[in-house]
DNA sequence: AAAAAATGTGACCATACGGTAACAAATATA
DNA sequence: TATATTTGTTACCGTATGGTCACATTTTTT
């Protein structure tokens, strides 16, 4: 039998990501991991230090909302903004991992997940700079935010909320206009 | 020994509800409730069906959102709205079977869970009536309100959104204010 | 009082969980 | 080539899960 530590490290690490993605947070273990990469469990608290180090590893190299840095840097105008806010909830809606992160951290803060979220909400905290003041705009916009967070989340496991059909790309981009002309009025007082 | 069928199917349906309370609906299974209950396991499913059956008797018994029927009936006009928002978003920060129920919406929904959602659905449905128009103040509210419930969820575990200090009660006086205010600036239009 | 029905318990099953230790095999070092 | 060292597997432990079955005890009915 041929052996590669190298080879091994990557096939643990991408059955994490993999099982994260398809059966969510709940899914993450460190026997259905070992049994997804085909290897003993074993290695996994050789190599990366149980679950936590897993999680650590996956914070220190996760590249999160990297698609959103470049317009952050310039989101000083209006136009900016709302194109900000149009990428913003696409990557978020595109991006499984980045959903099941957010829904983790609705179910739990232990200490292998600690890490994790750490690393992540500073990310999230650089890519949305949020206005310091705490005006009405500024609120208005975090619901908004959190709302499409909520709506994109819940998707997963319900076809509707209510009545509107999430299932449907006309619902969402609703939602984006909503946002959009939002700010838009807020900014005209 | 004494034998007394109601009081013990009482001792689960408590036991029940309290352990989603105190744990989540991650808490909530058949060895955990029969143990709180000080009860046989067998017993839960004599007398409610096991989880599924157990899980119908609190969708039909629950009365969620009661508190806010009175406002519904009548939040025709701009201030009875403005109080519906005051009151519901009060409701929600309070109730925490609620939350734990929405919670529970966003990790799966199985054969079990599937009764209670819908019935939980119906009543919110009935409760928060939503305009029939895909306009933008009909997203904007959908938004604000799932934003509301996200931050309300979120922290459980997490004492901040990026700056913002969810165990503040300014902050979500703040939330409270922006969605008014936002519904104020669309009427208007 | 005797028989029947309802109520409740404990034991058991298969399965899964996180975690560890003993051992085999391959690779690197001496 | 002989010896360490690294890599990997298997087996096991204690605990917990959902679920069922046989049995004992209490209550009701005849």
């Amino acid at each position: 039998m041929k052996k590669d530590r190298a080879a091994t490290e990557e096939k643990i690490y991408k059955s994490f990501l993999y099982i994260l993605e398809e059966k969510g947070p709940q899914g993450v273990g460190i026997n259905a991991i070992a049994k997804e990469a085909g290897v003993s469990k074993t290695l996994i608290y050789r190599y990366f230090g149980g679950m936590k180090g897993l999680l650590l590893s996956f914070a220190q190299k996760g590249d999160f909302f990297k698609s959103l840095l470049a317009i952050d840097a310039q989101k000083d105008n209006l136009e900016n903004l709302k194109n900000f806010v149009k990428e913003g909830t696409k990557e978020l809606r595109e991006n499984v991992l980045t959903q099941e992160i957010l829904r983790w951290q609705l179910l739990e803060n232990n200490d292998d997940t600690k890490s994790l979220f750490k690393y992540f909400n500073a990310q999230v905290g650089k890519t949305f700079t949020i206005n310091e003041k705490d005006d009405s705009l500024n609120s208005a916009f975090q619901l908004m935010i959190g709302g499409y967070v909520y709506f994109t989340l819940l998707s997963k496991f319900n076809k509707t909320f209510i009545t509107t059909d999430l299932t449907s790309e006309a619902t969402w981009k609703n939602y984006d206009d909503a946002i959009l002309k939002t700010i838009e009025m807020f900014s005209k007082l």
